[in-house]
DNA sequence: CGCGATTTTATGTATAGACATATAGAGACG
DNA sequence: CGTCTCTATATGTCTATACATAAAATCGCG
């Protein structure tokens, strides 16, 4: 009765399952640095009897470990931690409307101009696709408070994304309705620092000649292209933030 | 019989393993739409009934998905389809010597100036640290082919590194030594946009005034400060790339 | 009808055993 | 000494079963 019937088990406050006790604890000796880089993980056997469990609990927390590129598991030679040859971070890049408002910020979107039209070269060559058929163009520009925020110039190739053709560009911003409504498997980010030229300048109220950080977004179904992006940000008041967890949560 | 003797299973040329087929299966009617956000996955039961297999081999499938953020997992509920409200991308920052050496360029450094001081108020405001005694400062280039390439301004704590003390950095960069040396568990990128004064001009051999990307990296043992490091790279030759990939690999 | 107690159920963790498979290392051979 | 083959072995997958746990669904009672 009342609070907490006593179970068979007894346990201390709260028990995080056996796997997850070894995955952290190995967790924890590879990002001390108590087991280096190229270093031999112990066996599963030996796991096994050194947690006194039975192996495919050890094998789970390798695995997972594993999925984490943590470590690296060859047959027959052992599991090791992984060198880190690179710096791995996760860049979330989030739809600009959602961004704005969880800043707690009012989001103002306007359409600058769109058009549909049979791709040019030009076009093609944007978005890498072979014999491409119509196009949307799309330039437009997301503000926070009433402040430029930041502005789009969009190509989506009308054959692969059909529904874009009944879409209402100037009611919802063509970030979000892609975000929502159209499926992708792969996407590609490239950064880089341009200055702004006067149309830039103009359209985001800063100086010819100030920084603009550029993202370049293409998008992919299956390999198939789907849309282009260049988003142009004034370079200094806007940052990107990458994070880097070694660990896995809980 | 020659190749491939007749197997009690005789299955066609590879076979994924069924627990990655019933991943790569269910992965591909969510990277379709065909499940869209929030669809629930059939329970347990019905995937062993629908593979023919055990509830363990389809566990482990949904697992791995729920691992890569790609369903939900709820007791008594199901399993669902998440909704994704950003894009996820992975950004993989190489040391520079390796980005270099990988792009089959001769790498180049020099240090530029290199000095020991007790942390004033700026040292630890960048650092992020309370009450830091000792850093070392450090200010360098790295050059692919003889042309400049990055400058990098580091700062790193000694008491939290105090190998770093009795490290050679005229000879080795000090990201590659760090990297290789010293344990970390977070670290965090902001990445934005700048332009030139005169001495990154100068430093970088381009023009006053001229775009540059800039990436400050600060990097955690254990929520302790390490190090803290801006890298300024010219900004409309080098460009950062983050990809997302929907799937997992094989 | 509302609400707390009970039941049901889907997932979560763990087990022991089985066979598959890649491969490091040993041994055979030239 | 190099190379080739074979074998031992660690991981990879899978099964059938068991019990734990959280929460949705239902029941029962006022």
């Amino acid at each position: 009765m009342s609070l907490a019937t006593d179970r068979g088990k007894l346990q201390s406050a709260d028990k995080p399952t056996l796997y997850k006790q070894i995955r952290i604890d190995i967790e924890r000796r590879i990002l001390t640095g108590e087991w280096p880089p190229g270093h031999r993980i112990p066996f599963e056997h030996e796991l096994m009897s050194r947690y006194g469990c039975s192996r495919m609990t050890v094998s789970k927390a390798l695995s997972e470990l594993a999925q984490a590129d943590l470590i690296e598991r060859r047959r027959k030679a052992g599991s090791f931690v992984r060198r880190p040859t690179f710096l791995s971070a996760v860049l979330k890049i989030a739809d600009i409307r959602a961004e704005i408002n969880a800043l707690g910020r009012s989001y103002g979107y306007e359409l600058i101009q769109c058009s549909r039209r049979t791709a040019n070269a030009t076009d093609r060559a944007r978005l890498g696709a072979g014999k491409t058929g119509k196009v949307i163009a799309i330039a437009c520009r997301h503000s926070a408070d009433g402040v430029p925020f930041a502005i789009e110039d969009r190509l989506i190739d009308l054959d692969a994304v059909p529904e874009a053709a009944a879409a209402d560009f100037a009611a919802e911003p063509p970030g979000s309705w892609l975000l929502h409504h159209v499926p992708w498997t792969e996407a590609e980010h490239s950064i880089s620092a341009i200055v702004a030229d006067e149309q830039a300048a103009a359209a985001l109220d800063i100086a010819i000649g100030a920084p603009c950080l550029v993202i370049d977004r293409h998008t992919w179904r299956s390999a198939r292209p789907l849309t282009a992006v260049r988003l142009l940000y004034p370079g200094e008041s806007h940052k990107l933030i990458a994070r880097f967890k070694g660990g896995l949560e809980g």
